[in-house]
DNA sequence: CACGTGGTTTGCAACGTTACAATAGACGTT
DNA sequence: AACGTCTATTGTAACGTTGCAAACCACGTG
């Protein structure tokens, strides 16, 4: 039971129980410890036979590098931090990202670590703290802002991050977004083929840089089309649904009323039908909408709308793939993604 | 710029640029390595004076501890594993229990870190990876099978984790599960309020615990009430929309229709409203519909349904709780947590 | 005045890994 | 035969923390 370990370096036995360490492996294949870590690590200085019995007798062993030490001696951690607003991300959103990015990293050896970026007051705070604590190696995060702090900060200090959107820093960075303006001029187009004269944006926020690429695309769309387009003020994506209710009502209430909405989330798709239901107007009749998808809930949508689709997954993967490329020094003309509309599409299901 | 530390032991000041240590810390403090350490961690063995004097030093000169040297030396990593299964939680499902969760473990120094857990063929191979790497001091699942295998593998490791969700296995486990018996009893009692005969229970899923709790409770309910209640077979939460609605079609076809429905989550309550308005049927009228609502979503759904609630932060901070409490050593029968529904609720907004 | 006795503090030795400088062979060149 | 020049491997020293055994220091006691 308590057997004891005698030699300190021959032993090839050694600790029954415990899990097996480069020394372990080293004493088993007669090398130095240094020469198995380098094997594992498929260092050219190794010879190829010697790389391979290594890797072998490791492999026979069971042996699993430990996470902790490596970290502790390279500084490195092999995770990655995902940011959350707990007040915002309540939908499906995150979880086809998080998928997509996960399936992008699989493989890799590095971690996806949640951490929810604003509980307390300061959401700089948190960042700072996975700065200083060494808590990942990079940051993902959302809703980007035309001047994010968080990108300013995360840019002074030259801490690897990629964000989903992009932001009006003259400074360039990695980013992966959605061409929002194509999005909204599709949606825009497919509304004017039907016939419909009057369009309501629902509803895009000024804050966030998705939302000026939003009103850039519908104001392009309106002069192109020759037709009116209305982005409701004072109100967003993060309004609470009875003000955007209010609003869209106010909207219809006035002379020329929308005809047609282009909806810019699954929320907003939403709330404006329940808007229309509310109303009664009829979909298809009345007024036309066309929303952006980005998860199989939108075909569950009754009336059916026409959607054009956001591929979240896709979005998580290339967020992945920028990320190991930031980690691994791309440059940065090389890191930024800008992912197309597909669409529109009739729901069928 | 390349000043170099002469001193090995008593430089105080050294090292400029990187982060301080306990070595710097107790450098600047005139005591051990040890004395901080022990300071630091309010260990009783410190007199009350040097503590406080420590701390504050520590504070001064931004010590943060170095994670992944307290990893190695400790063996534990303070992480927390959520096993997400990226084909199916693609719901408002993951952001509310993870919001919960975060907010249950904010303070506690645990990270959570999300993980698929079913990207390659064999899930248990994720849980043996985290054990083996050591990458959790615990882990989270939901979907909790009868005889899970997960939980299985943990029990039978003696790993800390806690399901969501029952599971049948004699060994009590630490879980924190919904009351779905109840829930459906609630649902149905209300049908019957409202004068339905005929009640279908979509869509439980017999493979999880949840969905016999479900049938149990429906089973319950339809004898106290002396009524018809269906289950549908061979089609669950994870079929296909179209087979779901397909089914849903099959049974209003025949004789005796179901004139109530019990939804058990948002999608299905989604899937069920796009059938009624796909066969003309009126909610309200020729149909009444009680559904889970797990997240704001439900909010917006037309025609309106009337809703029971479970609340996925409260799930998720009970998570929180129960899963520090077993890594803590409490007893089992403490870490055994049933939440209640809410509701009936009649949708306002 | 020597002597335990507690409460505090200290040094040392790990944990498992990788970076760095050094060394041992093998081999062709002068 | 002595010399450099590779290439493959080795030892040693950290990284920053905590556990353990030992030591220190008043202080009251016999």
């Amino acid at each position: 039971m308590s057997r004891k370990n005698l030699g300190t370096k021959a032993d090839s036995v050694g600790a029954a129980q415990s899990r097996p360490t480069l020394r372990t492996v080293a004493a088993e294949a007669g090398v130095a410890v240094t020469t198995v870590s380098r094997a594992l690590a498929d260092d050219p200085r190794i010879a190829e036979s010697t790389r391979k019995r290594i890797a072998e007798i490791a492999r026979k062993l069971g042996y699993v590098p430990n996470r902790a030490a490596q970290r502790l001696r390279t500084g490195r951690t092999r995770v990655i931090s995902l940011l959350l607003n707990p007040r915002h991300e309540f939908l499906s959103f995150t979880s086809e990202f998080l998928g997509g990015m996960y399936e992008g990293l699989s493989g890799t050896g590095y971690a996806i670590n949640i951490t929810a970026d604003s509980l307390g007051d300061d959401r700089l705070e948190t960042i700072r703290s996975i700065r200083r604590h060494s808590l990942a190696d990079a940051i993902v995060f959302t809703r980007t802002e035309c001047f994010d702090d968080r990108a300013r900060y995360l840019l002074e200090h030259d801490f690897p991050f990629v964000t989903h959107g992009r932001t009006d820093f003259m400074t360039p960075h990695p980013f992966v977004d959605f061409d929002n303006e194509a999005f909204v001029r599709m949606g825009i187009a497919r509304l004017v083929e039907k016939g419909r004269k009057h369009i309501c944006i629902v509803m895009p926020n000024e804050k966030y840089t998705f939302g000026q690429h939003l009103r850039f695309g519908a104001r392009q769309a309106a002069t192109a089309h020759g037709m009116r387009v209305t982005i409701p003020e004072d109100v967003d994506l993060d309004s609470e649904p009875d003000e955007i209710a209010a609003t869209l009502r106010a909207l219809h209430a006035g002379s020329d009323a929308p005809d047609g909405y282009v909806c810019v989330g699954e929320v907003s798709a939403l709330i404006t039908l329940a808007f229309l239901s509310d109303m009664g107007l009829t979909q298809g009749v009345d007024v036309d909408v066309v929303a952006k998808r980005a998860s199989p809930i939108s075909n569950h949508f009754r009336p059916r709308i026409e959607t054009i689709d956001e591929d979240l997954r896709a979005t998580g993967r290339a967020m992945a793939k920028v990320l190991l490329g930031r980690m691994s020094g791309a440059p940065v003309e090389d890191l930024q993604v800008l992912l197309q509309p597909e669409g529109p599409f009739a729901i069928s299901s």
